[in-house]
DNA sequence: CTCCTCCCTTTTTTT
DNA sequence: AAGGGAGGAG
């Protein structure tokens, strides 16, 4: 008999449901319900007897997984789906690797790099080597090595691909290779993965251990995966040979929505799908419950201007709603205050909670303008993504030592806490022991330990300093396996010194610190708990923590139950699989959305369109887009053009105020080559004459108006409100910056910064 | 060895 | 705007 629960589905999506066994792919449009597909498979299959533990569900956060569970726990009970396996990609592969890494020559207490920890040791083999650090930063390299660990592309493969090799050399940078390989050896001797390794190492492990795979086939016998269009290489190897032998496999996901290309995110894993599972099933859940009429086909009329994308038509019976509104304002603290403001009166108007609005925006660094503007209304906010806790220097400290308690070879855990807090052992002395331990190719730790072995010139004093760190952290190693995750964190944070230290900080810096430090000893109490409901009342060990806590991203830190009600601020990619009655799209200028990162080519152009399209359909009842004149960047006040893609939505369905049309063109003026590209967009031009006549032709200005900057020339008469009149007679800078020197009957010649100087034009 | 100041780069998105 | 690195004083 079918559960009852089934009815909550349509008639799609029940059927991608009920046909639990075998391939199966569901091609799903914004706000179709996939995730609930998703859910509902995984309590459908726990109905019929599946075991929770047959089940391995992969999401793309924490988050995500936490939320699909406890939904399957509301609809068939917290007994049937405690033991499902579910978690990002990373979170379940690198517990499955901790039980089996020792066949890869990995010990199991292996800690994982983040990005910090490997463009330290990158930085280093760059200064050891005295290799250009112009050319070999760390952020390139790391990308390069990224994406071929993503490709499966190990460092002698890399040394030996004719067209990597000169892909290479042709960019001047002929010693990508080197390095790569003396990372990788870096990162083996100090028994750590970085991200990709855990994927790369998954993958070997399925590759050349046989019988490890069919272990696994024989334990996760359903294979379910969100958002599959954001799977790279590795992602889709690992789970084709764990889904090879029952077929037993579910994915979803939507191409219009892939956004993640830059991290390897490989389109053609959805297009492989039929050829690699001939006997599969597909389904396209095409109606959209989420947004009004309006909202859905602005996203339409958004994403049909990409080239690259699969047959997929998305229709709602959702009313039509209201119009999305587009903001214009001067500069960015004032587009927060516009944004603040309105979620102000809209909160009121339509009796909301803080909590129905978001906040979305390209980058990171935008968000420091709108906090401002939220903190000065009151309203309640908070800001996902960004600094995250876990990346703060006295966190990454206090795991620091953790992490060399759990694993005495973590070089660059070693390199964080030897001297913090001051303990006698400087630069040179660190120095000294990292060459060692280069020169016998073993981690720092085996020298600090063998230091009386091994011919050194260190002094009486700093061996004895040397030793006693040495004895701090080995005592804690002794009893690592013996001791509780608590008990030991608590113990390692009195005895490291570090909560001394931040304790006699009375400065408000240092109280937060302090209480961040309460917060990491917290966060291990938790798991601990956590850990003792799924396995039976074991003890976690600090060496559970840490690799748990390596894979955390504060989206997935969970939301204090008694402050929830706030409004959310995050970047488009963080806000992926979420929905909210009230969105705001900051920041729509060219060179940041699209950025200038991505205007070079059209698979570029396509997947930041992708992106908006994401942000459009977050929206469910209303769409607030919004662009700013000028905007701070690197600490410099730049201009700034209307984004491409406002143009791009169908003039229809935005609600463009008149005199906002014609001031938006009188700012083009600015730049006459930006005009040109203008005029030639036939959309561009439609959308203004749709709803506006057409702007007046301003060349013979009226006196008495504010100047345009680019009215300002040598021998125009202006009038300034406490000068007075006055001629120019010089203009120089450019953009934000152009100054112009005025000379003022009675006042004399004065230079004035024209954004700042509302200058009028005179005819006396 | 430690602490301070100045100068430099950096930001596109994330596990 | 902010954090990290280099260089100098104590």
């Amino acid at each position: 008999m079918e559960p009852a629960f089934l009815n909550h589905l349509n008639e799609v999506q029940k059927v991608a449901v009920l046909q639990s066994e075998g391939p199966v792919m569901v091609l799903a449009g914004a706000g179709s319900g996939k995730t609930r597909v998703l859910t509902y498979r995984v309590a459908f299959l726990l109905s019929q007897g599946v075991e929770p533990y047959n089940i391995m569900a992969l999401t793309f956060t924490n988050k995500a997984a936490r939320e699909m569970k406890d939904r399957i726990i509301s609809l068939v009970g917290d007994q049937k789906s405690r033991s499902v396996w579910m978690g990002t990609f990373h979170s379940v592969f690198a517990k499955i690797l901790r039980f089996e890494c020792e066949k890869i020559g990995y010990p199991n207490n292996f800690t994982i790099y983040d990005t910090d920890d490997s463009k330290s040791v990158l930085k280093a083999i760059v200064k050891e080597y005295q290799f250009d650090d112009k050319a070999y930063s760390p952020g390139f390299l790391l990308n390069r090595i990224s994406s071929a660990k993503m490709n499966l592309i190990d460092p002698d493969m890399y040394l030996q691909d004719p067209e990597i090799q000169y892909a290479d050399k042709s960019a001047n940078k002929p010693l990508v290779g080197q390095i790569y390989k003396e990372y990788w050896k870096r990162c083996r001797r100090s028994d750590a993965m970085d991200f990709d390794d855990i994927l790369y190492n998954t993958d070997l492990l399925f590759r050349d251990f046989p019988e490890i795979l069919l272990k696994y086939q024989n334990r996760f016998h359903y294979i379910l995966v969100d958002e599959y269009q954001d799977t790279n290489y590795a992602q889709y190897l690992i789970i084709r040979r764990l889904a090879a032998l029952r077929q037993n496999i579910c994915v979803v996901g939507d191409d219009a929505q892939s956004i993640y290309a830059f991290r390897g995110a490989n389109i053609q894993n959805i297009l492989n799908f039929s050829k690699d599972y001939p006997d599969h099933k597909i389904f396209k859940l095409e109606q959209n419950y989420r947004s009004t009429k309006n909202i859905v086909d602005a996203a339409n009329s958004v994403i049909v201007n990409n080239k690259s994308r699969l047959h997929k038509e998305v229709w709602t019976e959702n009313d039509v709603g209201e119009q999305i509104s587009l903001f214009k304002s001067s500069n960015d603290a004032e587009e927060a205050l516009m944004i603040a403001n309105s979620i102000f009166h809209s909160r009121m108007t339509y009796q909301m909670n803080n909590s129905d609005f978001a906040i979305l925006y390209r980058t990171n660094a935008q968000s420091r303008a709108l906090e401002e503007a939220m903190r000065k209304l009151n309203i309640p906010y908070r800001v996902y993504g960004g600094i995250s806790f876990y990346k703060r220097k006295e966190v990454k400290d206090m795991l620091g030592y953790f992490r060399l308690v759990v694993n005495p070879a973590d070089n660059e855990a070693f390199f964080r806490v030897i001297n913090y807090p001051t303990r006698g052992i400087g630069n040179t002395t660190i120095n000294k022991l990292s060459l060692l331990a280069t020169q016998y190719e073993k981690p720092i730790w085996d020298i600090v330990e063998n230091l009386d072995k091994i011919p050194n010139d260190f002094n009486s004093g700093i061996r004895r300093r040397i030793g006693d760190f040495y004895t701090l952290i080995k005592n804690f190693q002794l009893i690592e396996e013996k001791t509780p995750a608590y008990e030991l964190a608590k113990k390692i944070a009195a005895a490291s010194g570090m909560m001394k230290a931040l304790f006699e900080d009375k400065t408000p810096e240092g109280v937060s610190r302090y209480e961040n430090l309460e917060a990491v000893l917290n966060g291990v109490k938790m798991y601990e708990d956590d850990f003792a409901t799924e396995n039976e009342g074991a003890a976690a060990r600090l060496v559970d923590f840490m690799l748990n806590v390596a894979l955390l991203t504060d989206m997935d830190e969970k939301d204090d139950e008694n402050d929830k009600d706030r409004v959310s601020l995050m970047t488009i990619h963080a806000a992926k699989g979420l929905e909210f009655p009230f969105v705001y799209i900051g920041g729509l200028e060219e060179n940041l959305f699209p950025n200038s990162m991505s205007v070079n080519s059209r698979a570029e152009l396509e997947e930041e369109r992708r992106l908006f399209y994401v942000a459009i359909t977050r929206a469910m009842k209303k769409l607030t887009l919004s662009f700013a004149e000028m905007r701070y960047k690197w600490g410099e006040m730049n201009f700034c053009e209307p984004s491409r893609f406002i143009d791009e939505i169908d003039g229809k369905f935005v609600d463009i105020p008149r005199k906002f049309v014609q001031k938006s063109v009188a700012a083009n003026t600015f730049n006459p080559l930006d005009k040109k590209e203008k005029t030639g967009n036939v959309f561009a031009k439609k959308q203004i004459s749709n709803s506006a006549p057409p702007p007046t032709k301003d060349k013979n200005f009226l006196p008495g108006e504010l100047a345009k900057i680019s009215d300002i020339a040598e021998g125009v008469r202006v009038e300034h409100a406490r000068f007075g009149h006055g001629t120019v007679v010089k203009v120089e800078g450019e953009g934000p910056n152009i100054k112009a020197s005025v000379e003022f009957d009675g006042f004399g010649v004065k230079q004035l910064v024209l954004r700042f100087a509302r200058l009028k034009l005179s005819d006396k």
